[in-house]
DNA sequence: AAAGAGTTTGACCAAATGGTCAGGAACACG
DNA sequence: CGTGTTCCTGACCATTTGGTCAAACTCTTT
């Protein structure tokens, strides 16, 4: 079966099915901790039956970490060299700590393979993900090089936009047994801070 | 066999080499992704010699989180009331750095067990740690409200420290991936970039 | 409605893995 | 040096787990 266009009804509801299951269980317990057993009863499907759309629990892993690189760093292209320097990079903070809310099940699939030496991925790494972040950080550079954003290392700026917003999906039972917070409201504390930290540290003076 | 205090010079010897076998294996593969036979070909001893010392493989991972916990969270404590406000931060800031580049094993550690919902140590983050973090927030909101720092959330503020500094232990692959460094010159990039960040943030103006 | 393609599963397998145990080797100590 | 304690290991076991397969079931199409 052609796995990399699925054709009929079923093949579409199950393939999902399964990389949702995927992605809860992954997220939840890292690639060696999950069984397939787990995604089967989480797809609704047995296990033979999976292997039936999935050749094997890697390629299951593989197709969900690939499939949603894209979605992951896309936040970053959208990094406008018209706008307004520090609006623009605030704007990124923001956007990414929205899909760390959003999607903190995405966030632990990748902070899982790459804390584990990110052995599936790192081509994707060394590849167009550094060539973006090269893209941005020269852009960064060439606005602060134009006295519109405070001087500061384009690279590590990126870096500490990734650690602070993807922080609250991560390590999300650690910032809610510190905070307890009721249900979500911390995500708004969170988004007021991170706004205020950056707009102080990217203004020229 | 009391494994709460070694006593004899042959259990001293390997109790500690278990438990540096374990920090490596378990801080690169995760708790199921690492196997008791790794564990003892990295001590250099059998399995059946490993479970002579520690009951169980969650027996040896347990005292390795309890045993490092304390470390872990120390560089906190010794923020002072007494000195200058942002002088203490930003010396925290580094000191955490620090540890991120002598410990990124210890880091990686406590990566993949709260990354994977903490499941060993949710007592000592609701507790001992909440009360830490509290105490030392308290400080901090005491320090701005005295106008020595700038206006800030303490709780947000230590978790972005926290996050910028564990991400060079915890991302690594993705910070080499992208920087490509040749051996560790991004930490004194890092160093310098963590410094400017937090002093223009914290400086009251 | 029959054929053929697509889908599903119970039964099964081999390897890996956490853990046990009886007995032997090494060591400490009087 | 002898003896009791500590330390170590080969062989073994039960369970888990990724994966296979033949057979059966279901859906689509004509």
């Amino acid at each position: 079966m052609d796995m990399s266009r699925p054709k009929t009804r079923i093949q579409k509801k199950n393939t999902l099915a399964i990389l949702e299951a995927a992605l809860e269980v992954f997220s939840q317990h890292g690639f060696r901790g999950t069984t397939l057993d787990q995604i089967a009863q989480a797809a609704g499907l047995s296990k033979p039956n999976l292997l039936y759309y999935f050749p094997s629990k890697e390629a299951i892993h593989t197709a969900l970490l690939m499939g949603l690189m894209d979605t992951w760093i896309d936040p970053l292209k959208e990094m406008d060299k018209d706008g307004n320097p520090v609006d623009e990079i605030v704007a990124y903070v923001l956007r990414k700590l929205e899909m760390a809310r959003v999607y903190p099940r995405e966030s632990r699939l990748f902070a899982n393979e790459i804390v584990q030496g990110a052995p599936h991925i790192a081509d994707q790494i060394k590849g167009p993900l550094r060539n973006l972040v090269n893209d941005k950080a020269e852009l960064i550079r060439g606005w602060a090089g134009d006295g519109k954003l405070a001087e500061i290392d384009p690279h590590h700026l990126i870096f500490s936009i990734w650690s602070t917003t993807q922080h609250y999906a991560d390590f999300d039972v650690q910032v809610r047994g510190i905070l307890q917070p009721e249900r979500d409201e911390h995500f708004e504390a969170a988004s007021a801070f991170l706004e205020t930290f950056y707009r102080r540290v990217l203004t020229p003076k």
